[in-house]
RNA sequence: GGAGAGAUGGCCGAGUGGUUGAAGGCGCUGGUCUUGAAAACCAGUGAUGUCCUCGUGGCACCGGGGGUUCGAAUCCCUCUCUCUCCGCCA
């Protein structure tokens, strides 16, 4: 949520900067609503202060036995009034309060305008392969050495889905085990969240009340849904709390499945599990002092390519341009992983720095030792990392003439010392 | 799933309609005493949100939301959560 003051203040900067997302913003609206709440604010709160003093003067008329009734008259007009300014307060307030919610994070000074089209190759990591017989996709390359049954996975779960099998569930798992193990020698503290959250912990990660409709909602009645990344949950942890300034920075890593309804969104060449309505994801959290999470982003951008370049796969990092930045971040970069069947880079890691724009909506705050101010923190969010672009990624860049796949060296010991999954049968 | 109890300030805990933003205790801060510390004693203590005319100012805030009333921490409704007992179950 950004800060009303600061769209009362300088409203001019937030359209300005919003209109690099490619959003049009018009706040006349907003400000004349703003204006009327005041005013409507003042005159509410003399009138309570009005009425708090003559209510008092009841009990001491009663204790001198003299009659009261013309003040309770009086006040109970006053009591009706009130009344009304209340209910157009807060219908006004709920106004604001919406419209305020609606508005995504304002980009970072350094990130550029536009859409998808600026977004820019920062960094490249590798070569793409190249081979001497015409490579096999991902889907042909799991489905013979027996890592995916795509075919009975539909037949579970749906349309999107599909089933680790034997070497391939073992080869998700190590993928994992990997991703934890660098985590926890970075020093950063594992969590297990609860995958169904509540309405709150969406509102708060700034995905609702937009977004709604791309996840699962389980309940009828209220309203839970099932996560569509560990950063919903990891965001709530410390909903409506204030931390002590050295408590801070907290660095945390979760696994969690995500589960994404994903409507209306494959397309033809997204193939086996290129998008899929659950898959596997570690998520790094970060909490810091505002002053330091620019340079936590870089922290949380090197331990992603690190991860990636681990497992020896070419990648590129791309910054991304204002418009292609999710609602609540004001700046993030991509970990685009190169897929010889596609021909294309498919994001497997997104880092984020959301600044004080999630914490708003959470209310999370921590307290200064020096002077005890209390101030919004901020949070950054990176996918350490998603597995459903990886394995595919790994067999088609390491596979090999004979169809085999060789598996990457930092996998091997969670794998029982496994260096190539062959075909099978035959 | 059935029956009951509860949610008050950093913590414990009083408070069932009227100067109660809230007794008391603990904790914390300062002081006296002490070589120092402890103990004892004295004093202070909402590190909350919001508004303005920025003040020994106003409004709001006793789990959330709604209602009754001139006035609600206190009464009513509702939701959420916690606890106890019984049942069921991986």
């Amino acid at each position: 949520m950004l800060d009303i003051n600061r769209i009362r203040t300088n409203p001019d900067e937030i359209v300005a900067a919003l209109k690099k997302r490619g959003y049009a913003l018009d706040l006349t609206e907003f400000l004349s609503w703003d204006n009327e709440r005041k005013a409507l604010l003042l005159e509410n709160e003399s009138l309570k202060a009005e009425r708090n003093t003559k209510s008092k003067l009841i009990p001491e008329l009663k204790k001198k036995g003299e009659d009261a009734s013309a003040l309770l008259d009086e006040l109970k007009i006053m009591a009706d009034k009130v009344k009304e300014l209340d209910e157009r307060q807060d219908a006004l307030e709920q106004k604001i309060k919406l419209f305020v919610q609606a508005l995504p994070n304002i980009p970072a000074d350094d990130v550029i305008a536009g859409g998808k089209e600026g977004n820019a190759v920062v960094k490249t990591f590798g070569e793409k392969p190249v081979f001497a017989y015409e490579p096999k996709n991902h889907v042909d390359l799991c489905t013979s050495l027996g890592l995916i049954d795509y075919e009975r996975g539909v037949k579970m779960g749906g349309n999107g889905y599909w089933l680790y099998t034997g070497v391939g569930a073992q080869l998700e798992w190590a993928l994992l085990n990997y991703f934890m193990a660098e985590h926890l020698k970075d020093g950063y503290t594992m969590m297990l969240p609860p995958h169904i959250l509540t309405y709150e912990c969406g509102l708060t990660a700034g995905q609702f009340p937009k977004f709604e409709e791309d996840v699962f909602r389980l309940t009828e009645e209220g309203f839970h849904f099932l996560l569509p990344t560990a950063e919903t949950a990891l965001i709530n942890l410390y909903r409506g709390e204030i931390l002590e300034e050295d408590e801070l920075p907290k660095k945390l890593f979760a696994y969690t499945p995500c589960y994404r309804r994903e409507a209306g969104s494959y397309r033809a060449n997204e193939r086996g599990m290129i998008r899929g309505h659950q898959f596997n994801k570690i998520e790094m959290f970060g909490y810091t002092l505002p002053e330091h999470s620019a340079e936590m982003l870089q922290e949380l951008i090197a331990k992603a390519c690190r991860l990636v370049e681990g497992l020896g796969l070419h990648y590129q990092l791309s910054k991304l341009a204002a418009g292609d930045c999710s609602a609540s971040m004001a700046t993030t970069y991509d970990i685009e992983l190169w897929l010889p069947s596609m021909n294309e880079y498919k994001e497997c890691s997104s880092v984020s720095n959301a600044m004080d724009y999630q914490a708003r909506r959470g209310n999370i705050r921590f307290r200064r030792k020096e002077g005890k101010k209390i101030e919004f923190l901020h949070t950054l969010n990176g996918s350490g990392l998603a597995t459903s672009r990886l394995l595919p990624a790994i067999v088609e860049q390491f596979q090999q003439g004979d169809g085999s796949v060789l598996i990457p060296e930092v996998l091997r010991p969670f794998l029982g010392g496994m260096e190539r999954i062959k075909p099978q049968g035959r």
